[in-house]
Order: C-alpha cells, then structure tokens, then sequence
DNA sequence: GTGAGTGATTGCGAACTGCAACTGGTTGAC
DNA sequence: GTCAACCAGTTGCAGTTCGCAATCACTCAC
C-alpha cells in the first residue's frame, strides 16, 4: 500500500490519496455525518461499503494522516479522530457536492444540504471546519455562543424543506 | 459500465464519475494541458497512463457527458472537447491541487501554479472556465481585449520563479 | 460462562490494472 | 501507386483489487 508519487502535481498528490471510490466516501460520513467507530461506518453507509474495503481505507487514512485510530485493542471500540489535513478536504468535499448537484441526478432530500453548502461558502465551510476542529482536536471556536454552521445548516434545510415542499 | 448511483448523494454522484486514479488526471491534462488528442494524452502524460486505460476512461468521460468527441473515422485525428459539466470541474481541481499542495509533497515548479490558483480564486477560477468556454465550446469571453486568466496565471508563475527562486 | 457487540481478517470468483503487441485505417513524400 | 510514418484505439495476459459472505479474537454486561 505505499508507493512513491506517479509525478510532482498537486492534483495527482491529492488524487493519489483521495482518488478512489471509496476514500472520498469514508471521509464524508465522518465528516458529515459524524461517524467515528467503525461499525457506525459500516453499517450506517449509504452506499454498501464491504467489511475489507472499510478496513483497508481507514488503514490507508491513518498512514496518510488524515485521520487517527486511538490505540484500542481488538474487541475494544476504537475511535477515529479527524487531523487538520482530514479536515482540510472539506472544500474539496464541497466542491464534489455542488457539482455533483448540478450535473448528476440526486435525490432531493439530500440535494439541499448540498445546495446550502455551495451557496453559502466559502464562510460557511470556514465556519464548518472550525467545528470540526473543535469535535475532533478539541480546538476551541471563536464565538462559541454563536449558533455553530452546522446547526444553521441544519435549520436552513428545514426551512428549505418545509417551504420548498418534497 | 453503465450502473445506477449507489446513493443519491451529490458527492457520491460526482465520486461515481470523477472518483477513480485515472478520470481526474486525464481531465486534468485537457484542461490545463490543452491536451485535445489520443496521442496527445498518451505521450505526454507525467504519470504514464496506459493505453487501454486512456481508452476507456475517454469513452466514459464522454460517456459521462463531461467531453464530446467529433466523429473521426479509424486512423484520422480526433479531437475532444470539454463540456459545460467537463469545465465546471475546475474547482474540484483547483480544491485538490490546494490540499495537495498544502498536505502532500510536490515538486516547486509545479506547485507554484497550484499556489496562485488556490490564493487567486474565485475570481480567478471563474476567468479560467470563462476562457476554457471560448476555446472548447466557442463562447466569446466578457472582456477579450484584457490578458487572458491562463496569460496572467503563466506571467505570475514566472514572476515567482524569478523572485522566489527555484 | 454466556451472549451480544466490537474491529477487523479470510477465502472466493469477478472485475479492473499495467504492460506489450497488434489492428485497421489515414496522411504525406516520392 | 507505393511505402513508411502516424493515428486511435483493441487484444491478450498476468497480477491486483473488488464485492460478498463467513469467520475470528476479543471485551463487556449480566
């Protein structure tokens, strides 16, 4: 599973460690969908993931250092904890997503998540990442009292649902 | 090849066609490569695709309806043109090459254009999709008298080379 | 100690990958 | 017209990865 990079490009860099079906998809619901164990991620997974593929990709996210693996023993449950760098791959999930959204057919529930999300950046991802930091590095925000993104994501798609319709 | 979304997610939607080692980097060579032919592609491509696997991943990129291909028969040069889906990939691009910058090795000659695209946007990312129009799908650009974005981004990528040193 | 829950690993056939050679056609010089 | 060079792929093969299901080793509550 190690190798050296196929060129110097920043895009192949990334592509190189985020460029598979499954990677980005792992990531995602950690991010997104606040899946920290590995049951959590298998079996509340969208798109099917196998046992094996989950297992390996979060082996190959640990090794890149997007994400870290508390030392549990096996049987113990095991936590997997965000880095800045897996943090950092939020713009790019956001960019995945509004293009997604407008070129591919979505279901409409989860569509508006996505609209918001690309709409309202880049401040709204700022304000996402900064979350994150502080669920998963324990990095204090900066104006706590403040409602987080996350909460006015989630408002903003009531509203969006119940205005909107289905 | 063909297969229905595993989910409706828009990020997944957009994984299903851009998630795989092969697509990105092939779009990545057409558009900032101006790479435009088979051959093209193949030979100067930094990581070495195969020619099997370029085959295949234009057929689904146009497929995908993110290129077009005009009808040359056996033998003559055909050439492939991005679509409005196909340029609207340049902030994913642009989002990876900024991780990949930032979290990745990569070699400073090529890591100065990945700098000034991830600083200069999105003013700058939408110059570049507007230039990308009028060369892929003969789109007249707003303001044709002033330098091109491709232009400007060359010039400050040479300007750095000069100050910063290599 | 028993049973439910944890994070994985193993085994298998199918699909995809990288490599090299080959196909069927066009283009251009002579 | 002929021939070499070029063009866009295809084919065959060995090795790797994938999806699927079963299984493993271990912990914790009771």
């Amino acid at each position: 599973m190690r190798s050296e990079p196929r060129s110097g490009c920043a895009i192949n860099a990334a592509v190189e460690v985020l460029g598979d079906p499954w990677t980005l998809i792992v990531l995602r619901d950690v991010i997104f969908g606040g899946r920290r164990h590995f049951r959590d991620l298998l079996t509340r997974n969208d798109e099917g993931i196998a046992s094996n593929v989950l297992a390996s990709r979060l082996r190959k996210l640990v090794e890149a250092g997007l994400l870290t693996r508390d030392d549990a023993t096996r049987g113990q449950k095991a936590t997997y904890t965000l880095t800045e760098a897996g943090i950092r791959t939020l713009p790019v999930m956001v960019a995945l997503g509004a293009w997604g959204l407008r070129h591919r057919p979505t279901t409409p529930e989860l569509a508006v998540r996505a609209r918001i999300l690309a709409e309202g950046s880049p401040h709204l991802v700022n304000e996402l990442m900064d979350e994150l930091r502080e669920i998963h590095l324990g990095v204090a925000r900066e104006s706590p009292k403040s409602p987080t993104a996350s909460e006015r994501l989630r408002q903003a798609y009531e509203a969006a649902i119940a205005t909107g319709g289905p």
